[in-house]
DNA sequence: GCAAAAGTGTTCTCCATACACCCATGC
DNA sequence: GCATGGGTGTATGGAGAACACTTTTGC
């Protein structure tokens, strides 16, 4: 029976914050060593015959103290495999990504954290990162479980607006990312418009998920 | 400590061939129980602390009897993790691409198959081999190891159109497939020109890697 | 009215697709 | 010459980016 690589799944927990209007990262401190106290995304190691959807569901419920109920959609990003990035020994890392409803989030040691301005993580974590979030800018529009995963079955063009500037670092212009979400498939401008800014403007439109 | 999943790192391991003019996937017969005599990805367990690239080149080396010399690249594609793709027990399958020069390739009990018609295999490894495929597709021209792995430092422009046509399943316009290479950062066209056809014909370009 | 923010319409560019036509080879 | 097949040029359509201008809100 050959020795194998321990693999661990790692989760980059999203969650839009409609009042800060941004993505944000779920980081925890880490309660062992190594790295013990310094920040960390939500990782576990897979059990025998645990699928990777499970692994990234118990890692943000345990790490992040998120209930279950409260993750909307997670899937698959990318491997890391270097021998080197955890100093107990060599492990593979599978980076998830997992998106949030921002309603019921119990405490915990959860710091929830600006996806553009992510404070140094513990092990190769800010790698992972830094790896994983164009892809992550590349999902959105295209993977419909991500999108409204992270925006809900009912989102405003505002929402989309910052949910955009968040992932990919730059705003659209309102007019190119209407058209752009006229193209999703199954999803809809409605006829409703959601109450405007505090600061005033014109009333953004409600979209909204086809089934 | 936890009992964790043993990983498997299966691999599509392509190859172009110049005379048949298609891509061709390498399998071979399993050696041992479950599936034994039937064909299959060349795949092994991960041993502890390898690293991903280098369990595929032993998988090559040691199931299709490709030199290791002859493996011109390789890359990750996706995990598979559904806990019965194994009879004898979960597993977690890395699938991986590997590129093999079509040189020296030592016999062996590989069945080069084209990667357009390929017979049933062991495990899941045909449901491996659908998910990826379009995968490889996109690869192309995008990705230059892919690329050059596959066509090597030199090809010329019928070539491409034959890998091209292999990987994505339709022929592209000789003058389109041109304007697209002319795009590929370091890849330029010469002003040599093949020997034509058998049957006659306009003697391709010949395009070569810039470093 | 004024500032803020979304929506409408228009233009421009780039790229993919498609095809007519030209050119170079084997036979 | 004729079939074969790559190369050149050209047109068309769709997507993305940029921006002027309009509309609807808060104050």
């Amino acid at each position: 029976m050959i020795e194998s690589t321990p693999v661990s799944v790692d989760v980059l927990a999203l969650r839009f914050d409609p009042t800060a209007r941004t993505v944000l990262l779920g980081v925890a401190p880490r309660a062992q060593e190594p790295f013990a106290g310094d920040l960390a995304l939500p990782g576990v190691l897979l059990g025998r015959g645990e699928r990777l959807r499970d692994a990234a569901r118990r890692a943000v419920r345990d790490k992040l103290g998120v209930a279950e109920g409260a993750i909307t959609a997670s899937g698959q990003l990318t491997t890391f495999d270097e021998p080197s990035r955890d100093p107990r020994g060599p492990t593979l890392s599978i980076a998830l990504w997992a998106t949030a409803d921002p309603g019921r989030l119990t405490g915990g040691p959860t710091t929830w954290t600006p996806l553009a301005d992510v404070p140094p993580l513990a092990f190769d974590h800010d790698r992972i990162v830094a790896d994983c979030r164009p892809i992550l800018a590349d999902r959105l529009w295209r993977d419909p479980a991500f999108t409204a995963g992270l925006l809900g079955r009912e989102f405003t063009t505002a929402q989309a607006l910052d949910v955009t500037e968040s992932l990919t670092g730059d705003r659209p212009y309102p007019a190119n990312l209407g058209r752009v979400m006229e193209r999703v498939p199954g999803l809809e401008r409605t006829t409703q418009h959601a109450a405007a800014q505090p600061k005033g403007g014109r009333p953004p439109s409600v979209w909204r998920w086809a089934t």
